[in-house]
This record gives C-alpha cells, sequence and structure tokens, in this order.
DNA sequence: TGCATATTTTACAGTACGTAGAATATAATG
DNA sequence: CATTATATTCTACGTACTGTAAAATATGCA
C-alpha cells in the first residue's frame, strides 16, 4: 500500500526533522536501528523516555507506510514494520531530490553557498570535492560519446 | 508588523512554487514586476488570467506580509505592499538556507549530486564553480589569518 | 453626512502532523 | 466454544499552512 515517497523540506529545524515529524522521526530511528518491528516493539523503545500511546504509534506508523517509507507485513496477529530505505539510502535520496529542487531554483546562488558551506562544515572535504569536479569535467569533455549521459 | 523569514520548501514542485503557494507566488510576482501595489493593482493584474475574490488577495497578502516577504504602507485609505526582498535576494535567500540545511543534513551526498544536477542544467557552469573552488582553497590555506572568516 | 471603497473578522475546506479514545477484530487459551 | 489479552481500525480533536470568500466594519472623499 506504500506510495510514490513524498516529503517536505523544512531548513529551520535540524537534521532528520528537516524532513520528517518528531515522533515520525523517532519512529523511523527505532526502525532504522532495530530493523523490522511490531508497534509494540516501537512504543517500549521510545517509551523510555517519553510517555507515548499506543494508538498514537499506529496512526503515525501506519501514516509513514502510507508516505512511502516502510513497509508492513503481517506476522501472527500483528504487523511488522520495516524501512524500505536505509538510512543512508533516505538521506541520499532526499538530498538528491533537495539538491535538484534548489539547483533548478537558483543554481548561481547554490554554487556560492555551497561552497560557503561546505568550507564552514568540512573544510577537508574541498579537496575531495574538487577532485570530483575535476573527474566530471574529463568525463564531459572526453567521455561524451562513449560515455553519453542518460537523458 | 513582519516577521522573520520563515518558509518551507517542498521539491515536488517546479520553482518558486517550491517555497510558495500557488497565489502567493502570484502575489509576489506582481509585486517584484510592478513595485508597491495596492490590493486593487494585485487583483487586477492577476484576475486577467484567472478570477480571483478582492478579500482572497487581501487574506493572502496579509500572510505573506506576516511572513515577512512584505512590508505595508497606508496610502489614502489603503494599504500598499512592497517586496521586502527583491526576487533576486529571495532566491538567494531561500537557496542559502536549503543548501545550510541540506548540507547538514548530508553533505556527502550532496556534493555528489550537485555536480551531476550542474552538469545536467548548465554544463558551462561546472567551469565557472571549478574556478570557485579554487578560490575558496586559495583562501582557506592562505588567507586564514589575513581574512578570518566570520564565526 | 453618506456612499463607495478598503480592511478586518470570521469561517470553511484540504493537507500534514501529533495525539489518543472507542470500537472492532483476532488469536490464543482454558 | 467462550473469554480474554492484544492489535488494529475508526474517528476525532488540536495546531499549522494555504486557498477561498462572505459578512461586518472602518474610512476617506465628495
Amino acid at each position: 500500500m506504500g506510495q510514490e515517497l513524498k516529503f517536505h523540506f523544512n531548513p529551520f529545524k535540524q537534521g532528520l526533522n528537516q524532513v520528517l515529524g518528531t515522533l515520525e522521526k523517532d519512529i523511523m530511528e527505532v526502525l532504522w536501528k532495530h530493523g523490522e518491528s511490531s508497534i509494540k516493539d516501537i512504543v517500549d523503545t521510545i517509551s523510555t523516555d517519553k510517555k507515548i500511546s499506543y494508538s498514537t504509534v499506529i496512526t503515525v506508523t501506519n501514516r509513514i507506510e502510507k508516505k512511502g517509507l516502510l513497509r508492513k507485513r503481517k506476522v501472527g496477529k500483528a504487523y511488522f514494520y520495516q524501512p524500505v530505505y536505509t538510512k543512508e539510502q533516505f538521506l541520499e535520496l532526499v538530498s538528491k531530490k533537495i539538491v535538484e529542487g534548489v539547483s533548478e531554483f537558483s543554481l548561481q546562488s547554490v554554487m556560492v553557498h555551497f561552497i560557503d558551506c561546505m568550507a564552514e562544515l568540512d573544510p577537508a572535504k574541498i579537496e575531495y570535492f574538487s577532485k570530483l569536479i575535476e573527474k566530471k569535467k574529463q568525463s564531459l569533455i572526453s567521455g561524451n560519446s562513449r560515455y553519453p549521459k542518460k537523458a
């Protein structure tokens, strides 16, 4: 029943909460950490910190599933939920979509700010990034005919 | 009355609609194009295409103002609205915030996808971008003490 | 002073998210 | 098979954002 993955991005929040609600994120973290789990498992894990109702967790977990982030499977009388994507794949998918969106939005600004951002967050990455660029330049120059890029 | 600029980003939409609702965007486009305008001006401009109620435009325009994108000023018995930022400044602000957010989200993925994106959208930019990188590298190596970056 | 025009108030609809009670289904067990 | 424990679905309320607009109110000019 999972749909195509859809999400919003709120850059005024932190990390995964830029893409997931607070409870949604907590639930996903549990599933990424422990793998396929039942609602009970999730509730037990989350409730060590905060008290949260069982049906609240069911509701939100099913909403996540409808969004395409979880797969569910009946085991005995309970459903077990499992992430469709690993955390890394999810970060990857979201980043890609956001980068595509914001690049279309204003490529020029993105270029400038991206470099600043990288210099701020992880200056060492600049060297690596610079190499990626050179590689791409090469592939565009020499590789066009031999490795045609997909439409 | 304008607040701090806040926005969401929906990468499944196009251009400015990634950040603004459909009507919000239409209103902002009018104001960016024609400069300071009254609600009547806006309605007249928009209504050449679609029929839209005067009070709808007032409501949404005031909401945009509350979000910090517009400034309003009384002239006679009507208010005139004016963008706080030029369209370019707005694109700039949004891009910066999104790039910061998504970089914090997953810098590694962003690097890779950004290059692909650039190669796709505007391959000529790669050369320019490559130069930006070199410049940043230089400034990080030699410039740290002379041009300390802000905290 | 009265009218035309503009604004404010209020409200409904849809989507997204957090929250959770109530009703219902289901499986296991005595 | 009936009871019970457990799980799920249904329903609903609150907040927030956006589109929509009628009704009520304010205001300035003639």
